[in-house]
DNA sequence: CTCTAGTGTTTAAGCGGTTAAACTATCCTG
DNA sequence: CAGGATAGTTTAACCGCTTAAACACTAGAG
């Protein structure tokens, strides 16, 4: 590997001369600059980014960290997929690495040394559980954070989500519209963000609707699975007086709950309606599709990457939330309830 | 930030007795390692990478570079984002961090910072076009890289691939078994290993089993793209002799033929088979449920990350091709053909 | 009681860049 | 033509960590 050394001695000038081509901090004699070059491009030289790194004490880079359990699936996963699509492309386009945090946050005092070994400028933490420590201990060691679906408020940090109320709204409105009014709701996980909130709009909605409904009717606790939403589904239709719209607190949920009204029998839209959120291709896909409401997740991702590049800077972005909305697409597994 | 300065002046040592606690290449008294140890905990310190990199000639860090032309939509594509899948989870346990490389490919000339730069100790190269100069370009100048669905040998580069005459062997046996013989083929892009492959194997199949078509029924230059397909399907279709079967060369190429059958009114499977590779989401889902060829992806992308590891290590693995081996998954798009 | 052989720690020279400050010409100005 | 400004380059310290080599000290051998 040629270093700079090898570089100026080439040309007879010092390091400091081949650092100011480099970086052009410095005007030089045309002809001076001229040798360097060839120099470099005669040794095929190329600068060390660590070196450079350990000089400016930032190295350009960006890292992400998924804060879900089970971290090692989480590429191929469509939300964290998309999210990841945005962050790579604001990145690219501000001159940033990304790189990925392979190891699994698991506690302040064990992952500590992964996340502040100033490998990466920043963070960017995607949807971590609210009751883990690791937004709290990374904010206390200054490292730059930008969070994606966690409220960033309390620690001074900027946070990028979807307007989950705004979301759930779109979903209830659209079924009150086809005059639905026993709407139960497949919740989502309570130490999430996202699920909690759209829970949260769920009642609120609800009540200033004044809409009276039996507590089964948004029973917990939830999760983003599939096979859980399949069993509160079945109860929920098993009950003396069952819903006949279910809002799923995700597209996972709401393709278990489809596949337990086929079981039982209760056709989708006709008897039940059920609308989902994330707008999965999956989802889109079943049938009956999906109708769903739809997170921006790339612009989310794009925003979040593009808030830590603004602190980076120095230009610090005030430290709020960033609610991004969401849309929401009608397909076919919503329709008026029968009377 | 604290320095191993601090902890050293903060219990009266060298800094290299730090070093040496940090990294145990010296006995040290008992004690005087936990007046270390107990100092950093103290104040809070945590070891620059950068630094440390610059020292030893390694970030502990590779990157994964996606070869394809449109670069920045390529993690929400099921075929990359598994193959970094299996990377993220290989290097996890191997103790390496990933860079996505964001920059994409352009030339060798204008690429080459990016890569040349010891920000990353190799690299995994998915799927480069075979017409493009990256992979000399990168192996001319000694970085360690590993390709996935490239000709490594030519450069004594370890690559690897799936099995692509084999998994066509298993398709076209799978059709030939039904009792097609009139089975048509759907081109991949010739500039990709993946696509040229299975080409040539159905070449190869079909004059090995004796079969001679009319040349159309191979028609190129293709693409995985379903639009091209779907017009190659109809010309296909309409043909005064009509294949009874497709190989598709992905899936993408199988949903679009799919399409095009459906608005011929060709009803697959039972005047159409098709088949796909990639056994993709989207495939699985649709109706009928496509047969696919699947490949390990996963699998592929923790072999290439294990094989860069071992080169890495020193352990020069034999710069060869490794295929591993895919498999048929039938489903509802193939069927004996009417007769 | 000297001499060697550990043992534990420090010194100091890197790693490959950056950059403030010093230096050396050259040029202009009064 | 001295004196200051300016332009172009170098010197050398520094970024934070590693590590070969030097050093100081003890302990055991002869």
């Amino acid at each position: 590997m040629t270093t700079i050394k090898d570089v100026a001695k080439a040309c007879g000038v010092s390091t400091a001369t081949v650092s100011y081509v480099l970086n052009g901090k410095r005007v030089l004699l045309p002809e001076t600059r001229a040798r360097v070059l060839r120099a470099m491009q005669e040794l095929n030289y190329h600068p060390s980014a660590v070196a450079r790194g350990l000089s400016h004490k930032r190295m350009n880079t960006i890292g992400i960290l998924f804060g879900t359990v089970n971290t090692m699936v989480v590429v191929s996963h469509p939300y964290t997929s998309f999210i990841l699509q945005g962050v790579l492309t604001a990145s690219s386009s501000a001159g940033y690495n990304v790189t990925f945090c392979t190891d699994p946050w698991r506690t302040a005092e064990l992952s500590a040394a992964t996340y502040r070994d100033q490998r990466t400028d920043g963070l960017i933490v995607v949807a971590p559980p609210m009751d883990a420590d690791i937004v709290p201990a990374l904010a206390s060691c200054n490292i730059p954070i930008v969070t994606v679906s966690y409220p960033g408020d309390p620690y001074g940090i900027a946070s990028v989500d979807t307007d989950n109320l705004h979301g759930t709204r779109l979903a209830l409105e659209h079924l009150r519209g086809l005059g639905h009014t026993r709407i139960a709701h497949l919740t989502g996980p309570v130490n999430m963000l996202g699920g909690r909130t759209r829970t949260e709009a769920y009642h609120h909605f609800m009540s200033a609707e004044g809409f009276h409904l039996p507590p089964e009717y948004a029973a917990g606790p939830g999760a983003f699975d599939a096979d859980l939403a399949y069993a509160q589904t079945r109860r929920l239709l098993t009950l003396p007086s069952p819903p006949t719209a279910i809002f799923a607190a995700n597209d996972q949920n709401a393709m278990g709950a489809m596949q337990a009204a086929r079981d039982l029998g209760i056709s989708v839209p006709i008897r039940l309606s059920v609308v989902g959120v994330d707008d999965t291709p999956e989802g889109a896909i079943g049938i009956p599709a999906l109708t769903s409401v739809r997170q921006p997740l790339i612009e989310i991702g794009e925003t979040a990457a593009r808030l830590l590049f603004q602190r980076l800077a120095g230009d610090a972005p005030d430290p709020s939330t960033w609610l991004l909305k969401p849309t929401l697409v009608v397909r076919d597994s919503t329709a008026p309830p029968v009377s």
